[in-house]
DNA sequence: AATTGACATGTAATAATATTACCATTAAAT
DNA sequence: ATTTAATGGTAATATTATTACATGTCAATT
């Protein structure tokens, strides 16, 4: 054999192909996926499940970049911007996106137990509280539709109501 | 004339029309609307939109209440708790309910000018989405479905983006 | 190759939001 | 009256997020 393979904090070889994706995406959109873009991207595809932005600051920081707050949200607010994560308002956390590149509208599933978020198709929801607002006079601009409770793998061993949300 | 009128912080005589309901209702579910609690339905009620928790909390200090954050966070958690208020996800702020008593899920429309809430029904839209969650094995417990944008007043008077959200 | 300008990153400081723990008080039920 | 549960007060701290400003990087021109 002549070449090693490498262990990439003991994942794939090479980037994932989300990441490469990614940065094909952007790419085409004149825009980069710089190392802390990516690493911060890697964390969130890493997590298990949604996580804080203190977390992935931590995560970051042990990598070797920049310890203080912003690096953490510019990264993630320019992820979410740009489709490649979401954040979730109910939980004050981040999320990877299920369906990066094709422009959707989501509902996000939020487990208050392992924090794991599923991603449903929500454009016809959308579509319908953006005509009941219209209706109403209100222009809307962005929404939020989420909803949390027990994802398949927690139901059944719920122990009353750990980490209510 | 032998009874003087009272001037209950500039208001009307005695208390609202919403404030009484809310007793009435509550009572009727062995439930107390104590003095904090009232206070801060009336500081919800007479705020011209959704405020924080914080702005809650000063008021009720100035008005002799404690001035620690539980003080505030108590009472707005037992008035969402008992669908007198809303909490806002989106913009970490509390409003008053515009339905108390009907049960109802509602959506919100934020204004990110004026902080103005309008309430939506929105029973059909939770319900599909408590569907598709279903669908995809996850049961529901509480959703958010919030939209901010422009409410019919701060439309037109919009200078490029104030305060977005 | 040097210069510029836009974008990106780093840090410090601080603001804003929220919770935990513990004690005192009040109200209600016995 | 005594007990019990609910409520309110405070201190301390945790968590989440932003502002302000300096430094660095990179690519497109001169």
């Amino acid at each position: 054999m002549s070449k090693p393979l490498e262990s990439d904090h003991g994942a794939q070889v090479g980037p994932g192909p989300a990441i490469s994706r990614a940065e094909v995406q952007l790419r085409a959109q004149g825009l980069r996926l710089t190392p802390v873009r990516r690493r911060t991207l890697e964390i969130l595809l890493e997590a298990s499940g949604a996580i804080g932005a203190y977390d992935v600051l931590a995560r970051l920081a042990a990598d070797g970049f920049g310890s203080q707050p912003p690096v953490a949200y510019r990264a993630l607010d320019f992820l979410v911007e740009h489709g490649l994560a979401h954040r979730l308002r109910r939980i004050n956390a981040f999320t990877a996106c299920s369906h990066p590149g094709e422009t959707h509208h989501a509902a996000f599933l939020i487990c208050r137990i392992c924090r794991r978020v599923d991603e449903l198709h929500a454009g016809h929801l959308r579509q319908m509280l953006v005509q009941d607002a219209h209706a109403a006079g209100f222009a809307v601009e962005r929404t939020s539709l989420e909803a949390s409770g027990l994802c398949a793998d927690c139901q059944g061993q719920d122990v009353s109501d750990e980490g209510v949300e």
